[in-house]
RNA sequence: GCGCCCGUAGCUCAGUUGGAUAGAGCGCUUGCCUCCGGAGCAAGAGGUCGCAGGUUCGAAUCCUGCCGGGCGCACCA
């Protein structure tokens, strides 16, 4: 946190230099690493805004400001460069000392109450690689969340009364002709493939039985409504297999550690008569009014046509109640989205689902007791749902009933985080048997097909994504081990056990490292890659520097990094640029994880640990530490190495990827 | 038709809210394992920032208009 401690007294300082001396008010200060270290530190173009509006030259302006400017603790000395930029030097001897001691230490909390929803996987088949990107998104959101001092709350919504679960249920009942009990019994024993699997090609067998006898489309409307009435075998059985799924989904992305704090289901949601109260205040506040004619008669809408937003669109308005007085999903989301706020007064009761370890997971209920173990959930000051970006125009809507019901503040604090979608490059397509037309072929990416059963299944690609991080850690065991070090298939249970490690960090840095509205055509070589730009690459540098400190602490050297030994004056000396350099961007992680939260875009702390990463890596080739005579330089050295070590264990757990005990 | 998103090196992407000489990874060329672990490092080639105007001290970034691609705009979820 020191270099926000820098730039807060900067900032200070110029403001009210700028007020002494020019009379101007200035609201922002843009403070930036210049693009070369001998420019210094920290520069400011302040002086640049200002010419135009004092009429002077830029340089002018600045070397006025600098000459006789008190500095700040640990910032060295200030100057005039470039076109009128004003320069600071920081004292890099003394930075550092105090940056060991200061790595990764947690701003202030703001103990701002923060839903976050994620994941919301239809419980009806496997999840696949789309799941993954929009889990990892908000799971790491959550991580940084939490580090910046939020009191989050982790949902994962589940639609168990949807059309996707009834066309489960059609499948079985009606192609497969099985009872309850036979999907029980399936339940209980899958076979060769899980649960999930298995109706991932039901799934797909269904829709393309639709396809070719659109008669069948009857058994889906009645489906839906036997499980909407409830009290049958039908409304059991799509019970039955929306659980089922939900632990296989749970299981799936415990894998890469991401859990939930509560599943609100649907069904408790229709159960507790949500939306009647949700109705009640959108027609208390006009929000929706009863069409008398036209195309929409007898429906209640939505009107839209006044909101700017929605102007110049053919049909602004948005139906929220059938006329046959069914509620649509958007309907459901806007009461769902006013529970979240705190606006709704009706709330659910809660039971136990899962755990992991110690973690309870939490689903909702609607029997009127709730466990007294569970903590209170909802009503939160900021509402964030990771949604994919297809769903954009009806989260705008579901925000716009928010706000006429709720209130501006309460819009303004439901939040979109919209990404776009995964696809397939045409070869992988193809490889999973997709049949491309030549318009196809020539694309950079095509979609997955829930329907046709065409996609990447989550759970496949961690398999895989394991099996070659094993067998790259065997060869690496085989290649370095010294004669005897292992016994017993020791080996073969590190390289089980690391090469889960590289798999979860490959895969979250796979689907972080894009920019939020970049389509990510999925390649199944690049998602297998462990160079370069990737989390493995992070992880083996992390693994690098511990084992350094690993091998000293074996031969009994004193690194003296130990906070109490170091000495400012030893380390200013014979300072290089490299050093400095990985310990001054060591620094600015709190500011790109503030950055990346606040924009919704968290691939600015992957690439920010790329650079911060290969800064080390170039720096461990230079500057050899254990094998330095010299103990003052030693000392320097291995304080640069612990820097990045601590930003970098750190970081890694803020994105959910592991550092492995060795690679 | 209307709305949102994308267009930067051969390919995949960054570019810190308008700042200094546009950067990475992959691929290609050339070096580096008696030396803390080569999943690495060093160096090189590679750019009309889709096109055309505009705004200003300054534009890949902001504004306007085009061109190309994607996604939305259900009494589906």
């Amino acid at each position: 946190m020191i270099l926000e401690e820098i730039h807060a007294r900067l900032t200070e300082t110029l403001q009210s230099r700028v007020l002494a001396l020019f009379g101007q008010a200035v609201d922002r200060i843009v403070l930036q690493a210049p693009p070369k270290l001998n420019m210094g530190d920290l520069a400011t173009p302040v002086a640049l805004e200002l010419a135009k509006a004092l009429k002077r030259k830029p340089r002018e302006i600045a070397q006025q400001l600098a000459d006789g400017m008190t500095l700040p603790l640990l910032v060295a000395s200030v100057s005039v460069e470039g076109a009128g930029y004003l320069n600071f030097r920081l004292d890099r001897g003394a930075f550092t000392a105090a940056h060991l001691q200061s790595v990764m230490e947690p701003p202030a909390p703001s103990g701002t109450r923060v839903i976050v929803e994620h994941t919301n996987i239809n419980p009806n088949k496997a999840a696949h690689i789309g799941h993954l990107r929009n889990s990892v998104l908000g799971d790491t959101y959550v991580r940084c969340a939490k580090w910046l001092g939020d009191r989050v709350e982790t949902q994962n919504y589940i639609d168990d009364t949807g059309v996707q679960v009834a066309d489960v249920v059609v499948a079985f009942e009606k192609l497969e002709q099985k009872t309850l009990a036979d999907v029980e019994a399936l339940i209980a024993n899958p076979g060769d493939e899980s649960f999930d699997y298995v109706c991932w090609n039901v799934y797909s067998q269904m829709a393309q039985h639709y396809a070719a006898n659109p008669d069948a489309l009857q058994w889906r409307r009645e489906t839906l409504h036997r499980i909407e009435e409830g009290g049958n075998e039908t409304a059991a059985m799509a019970a039955t297999i929306a659980r089922a799924i939900v632990h296989r989904h749970l299981k799936t992305m415990q894998r890469l550690d991401i859990t939930y704090d509560l599943l609100p289901k649907e069904s408790d949601i229709i159960a507790l008569h949500f939306w009647d109260r949700a109705f009640e205040l959108l027609k208390q506040s006009g929000a929706v009014v009863l069409e008398a004619e036209g195309k929409h008669a007898g429906c209640w809408v939505m009107k839209l046509d006044e909101a700017e937003e929605f102007a110049g669109m053919n049909e602004p308005d948005k139906i929220l109640v059938r006329s046959n007085g069914t509620v649509t999903y958007t309907g459901k989301d806007i009461a769902y989205q006013l529970w979240k706020l705190g606006r709704l007064d009706r709330t659910f009761d809660y039971r136990e689902f899962a755990r992991a370890g110690e973690h309870i997971v939490w689903e909702t209920t609607h029997d009127g007791t709730t466990d007294p173990r569970a903590p209170k959930f909802g009503g939160a000051s900021r509402v964030v749902n990771v949604i994919d970006s297809r769903q954009s125009y009806l989260q705008k809507v579901v925000k716009e009933g928010v706000r006429q019901v709720a209130g501006e503040a309460a819009a303004e604090a439901s939040i979109h985080f919209a990404y776009e979608m995964v696809a397939l490059t045409p070869s992988t397509a193809k490889a999973l048997g997709m049949e491309l037309s030549e318009e196809d072929a020539s694309r950079t990416y095509v979609e997955m097909s829930g329907r046709k059963g065409l996609g990447v299944k989550a759970d496949d690609l961690l398999n895989w994504l394991q099996f070659n991080a094993s067998e790259a850690v065997r060869n690496s065991l085989a290649k370095r081990a010294e004669p005897g070090e292992f016994k017993d298939g020791e080996d073969h249970a590190i390289a089980e056990r690391v090469g889960k490690q590289v798999a979860i960090g490959a895969l979250r840095y796979f689907m972080l490292r894009f920019g939020r509205n970049k389509v990510i055509a999925f390649d199944w070589e690049e998602a297998l890659r462990f160079e370069g730009d990737s989390g493995p690459y992070l992880q083996y540098s992390t693994v690098r520097v511990q084992n350094i400190f690993a091998k000293m602490r074996k031969e009994g050297i004193d690194p003296r990094i130990d906070d109490r030994a170091v000495d400012d004056l030893t380390l200013n000396q014979g300072f290089t640029d490299d050093m400095w350099e990985l310990v001054r961007l060591s620094a600015e992680l709190p500011a790109a994880i503030r950055r990346a939260v606040d924009s919704l875009e968290l691939s600015i702390v992957t690439q920010y640990l790329l650079e911060l990463a290969q800064k080390f890596n170039s720096f461990y080739h230079k500057y050899p530490i254990r094998n330095e005579k010299d103990a003052a330089e030693r000392q320097r050295r291995a304080v640069c190495a612990e820097v990045f070590r601590r930003t970098m264990v750190g970081a890694l757990e803020l994105l959910g990827i592991p550092v492995p005990e060795r690679m």
